[in-house]
DNA sequence: TAAAAAAGTTAGTTTAATCTAACTATTTTT
DNA sequence: AAAAATAGTTAGATTAAACTAACTTTTTTA
């Protein structure tokens, strides 16, 4: 049994890790400014982690998680994801409400309940935030995907998934009117001011790297690559 | 913002003052073994209840709600029940399976999430136990009720709830296959061996005070009472 | 490559909630 | 009303997860 502060770590691990990386490992300080505690806090608490044999840890070495210490995270991320998809479907919450609702549901551990839950979603592959659902056996499949940053001018992309998940901006996505899976077109790029032009459903907005280095997308090369 | 076991000991003391009993005041000894923990640690926790507001307490007294407790105790009841009322008529749990995992879910606070959760539901009144479920202003109505032991032999009664909640009872209730609502006749009663036959869709069972003291059923008196 | 900066560790403290053991107050019984 | 039983309290210890401050190791840079 695993309490509620290990499960947090082994989530930013996850997160860290496999998610946001392509490093398979973590220094102490990431990780406590991660999970927002003193890098102190951290060298105590992954000592404990490795003698629980959750991830593999040295002096002055940096952490990885162990084949345990991983499906342990991705199931708290699969916890996390459903009650999301559940909030938003189900309880007709908005998509910047269902963070803080979700990191306190994600800590309730039972396979059942969330089994039931998954079947009670119809099995969803994507939460709302069009971020993948680990299955129950804490695998996952992660799409290849590009940031809008990095989309060429007259390229028709597809938004898969948001990486900011703040409420500013989620709002602001809102506010834009976009929902995952819309196209959109670059139209054109001012490198100057790094300011990039997008038409979403035939309207033009221009916006910074702000909005453009937190949007997934898949590009028309990867969908091409599929067939 | 209270902690999890502050709202477990708040949770305790309406049930030990309200629901189980018509004093209204508890001691220290039996609000201990009703938590499970010992007389000495309850002896602390309430001095720190009473600091907050949330209960009445001089030393070598008895504890009582305050209004503001009474509240937070009713809210923590009411997040149980339909919690329970979601596993039980939304995922499909059965009864003798919702009271634990209900146990973890009752402590995620957020009014919205619950107001929410209540309207998905379809606002019940009572939860699969037979419980009524506190409203969003932690009030609520207590029908008036008899134990099936207090029944007479002829009595036509209607089992509204059950007040043992563990798995074994409510295994042996459902194998003989009485649902909330179902009538009951008192056939007979034997009361040199405290043995009870009841008739329930024209089957006979033989059931001792472990059964009898723990349904809880409206007589026709009261539904006489009514009109 | 030596000095400076960054990263990480250790030791000792804090807080909440629990415990045990010893003590005190209240209630019941004879 | 005194003795016995029950109920309740206090003091001191424990555990998990955090902290600060001082120290050490590793990495970077000039």
């Amino acid at each position: 049994m695993l309490s509620f502060t290990e499960e947090n770590y082994l989530k930013s691990i996850v997160q860290l890790t496999i998610f946001e990386s392509t490093e398979r490992e973590v220094g102490v300080n990431k990780l406590a400014s991660c999970l927002d505690v003193k890098p102190a806090t951290v060298s105590d608490m992954v000592k404990k982690l490795n003698a629980k044999k959750l991830v593999n840890y040295k002096k002055y070495g940096k952490v990885s998680l162990t084949k345990k210490g991983r499906k342990s995270g991705m199931m708290v991320i699969r916890r996390h994801r459903l009650w999301e998809t559940f909030l938003q479907i189900k309880l007709n919450f908005s998509w910047d409400e269902v963070h803080d609702l979700a990191e306190e549901l994600e800590h309730i551990y039972s396979e059942k309940l969330i089994n039931r839950l998954d079947e009670f979603l119809d099995f969803p592959s994507f939460d709302p935030h069009g971020d993948a659902i680990p299955n129950a056996d804490g695998e996952i499949f992660i799409p290849f995907r590009k940031l809008l940053s990095e989309a060429k001018v007259g390229d028709i992309v597809k938004i898969i998934a948001v990486k900011d998940n703040t409420k500013e901006f989620l709002n602001y996505v809102d506010k834009i009117g976009i929902v995952i899976n819309d196209k959109i077109i670059i139209e054109s790029k001012d490198n100057f001011n790094s300011l990039t032009t997008i038409n979403i459903k035939g309207k033009l907005h221009v916006v910074s790297p702000r909005f453009t280095d937190n949007i997934f997308i898949v590009s028309p090369k990867f969908e091409k690559a599929k067939d």
